[in-house]
DNA sequence: ACCACAACCTGGCCGC
DNA sequence: TGCGGCCAGGTTGTGG
């Protein structure tokens, strides 16, 4: 399910491919991909229209066009944005195909209907809320602590509210707080600082692995050009009850929180 | 303000 | 082999 790394590498990997690019016509296979506007207003304005930039916020990405609008997409757990060429809407699961003034297309792919899009002119409508850029150099640890403190919920629910740091999900969650040796049930509020700070590199340190390895390609994320990531395969944690623990070799637990699957070691994490 | 949970979806997996 | 039930999770909306 892509997060903030699977997100970056389809940026990574599609700019080239389709920045300068002119959208010279737009086919919706299933109409509810589009959240705003309607999908005619959608289709109509995005035509003719040039991509001038690519950026990613949190897990959306913002693609820049020639009249100042902007184009989100959101792949939520199931999407993926498949370049190409020739008979696009033949690619299983595809709801949308973008087809550029060169000949090659973008599908978006998805099997379960959650992903969507957006075309609008302030792009802070729609990604106006989230938290700061765990990457970026302004969030420091004194930015973390601020945004916890006093919060009671458990820190995995924390960690993955997007308000309150952009991007991270599930996985990535679970990773850092390994990595971090913290249990997912602590009180988010009630850290010592040293904590915090093994948190906060944590963070930083398994999102850069995840993007280095180009996403982890479980469930249905692949990159633009098809082939899957690799960071599923260096994750620290086993996203399986009884696997041994990559640290100490303890069998790993599952437990649920806010109604996901979490994975941590018992043993390592306190 | 904060917290928790259901709903949205459907392919694929598990057990019988 | 086939079938039914259930699991996966980012975000939104609702209710406490």
């Amino acid at each position: 399910m892509p997060e903030l790394p699977e997100v970056e590498t389809v940026k990574n990997e599609l700019s080239p491919l389709v920045l300068g690019r002119k959208v010279t016509n737009v086919t919706l296979l299933w109409e509810g991909i589009v959240r705003q506007p309607s999908a005619t207003d959608f289709r109509s304005r995005l035509i003719g229209q040039k991509i001038t930039g690519i950026n990613r916020r949190g897990k959306y990405l913002l693609f820049s066009l020639s009249n100042g609008g902007t184009l989100i997409a959101h792949l939520k757990m199931s999407g993926a944005l498949i370049a190409g060429r020739g008979n696009a809407q033949e690619v299983r699961f595809a709801r949308a195909v973008l087809y550029f003034d060169d000949g090659s297309n973008v599908v978006f792919r998805d099997p379960r209907k959650f992903g969507r899009m957006w075309l609008v002119n302030d792009a802070s409508s729609v990604v106006g809320k989230l938290g700061p850029e765990p990457l970026e150099t302004d969030f420091t640890t004194q930015v973390l602590a601020q945004r916890i403190k006093g919060r009671k919920a458990p820190i995995k629910a924390l960690l993955c509210d997007q308000s309150i740091v952009a991007g991270v999900g599930n996985l990535y969650a679970d990773e850092a707080l390994f990595l971090a040796r913290i249990h997912p049930l602590t009180e988010g509020g009630n850290f010592f600082e040293y904590r915090l700070k093994h948190l906060h590199s944590a963070i930083r340190r398994v999102l850069q692995k995840g993007i280095k390895n180009k996403g982890a390609s479980i469930e249905n994320y692949v990159r633009p050009d098809g082939n899957p990531g690799t960071a599923h395969l260096e994750f620290l944690m086993p996203r399986k009850a009884g696997e041994p623990c990559t640290r100490c070799g303890t069998p790993v637990e599952r437990i649920t929180v806010r109604g996901r699957g979490t994975y941590f070691c018992p043993k390592c994490q306190v």
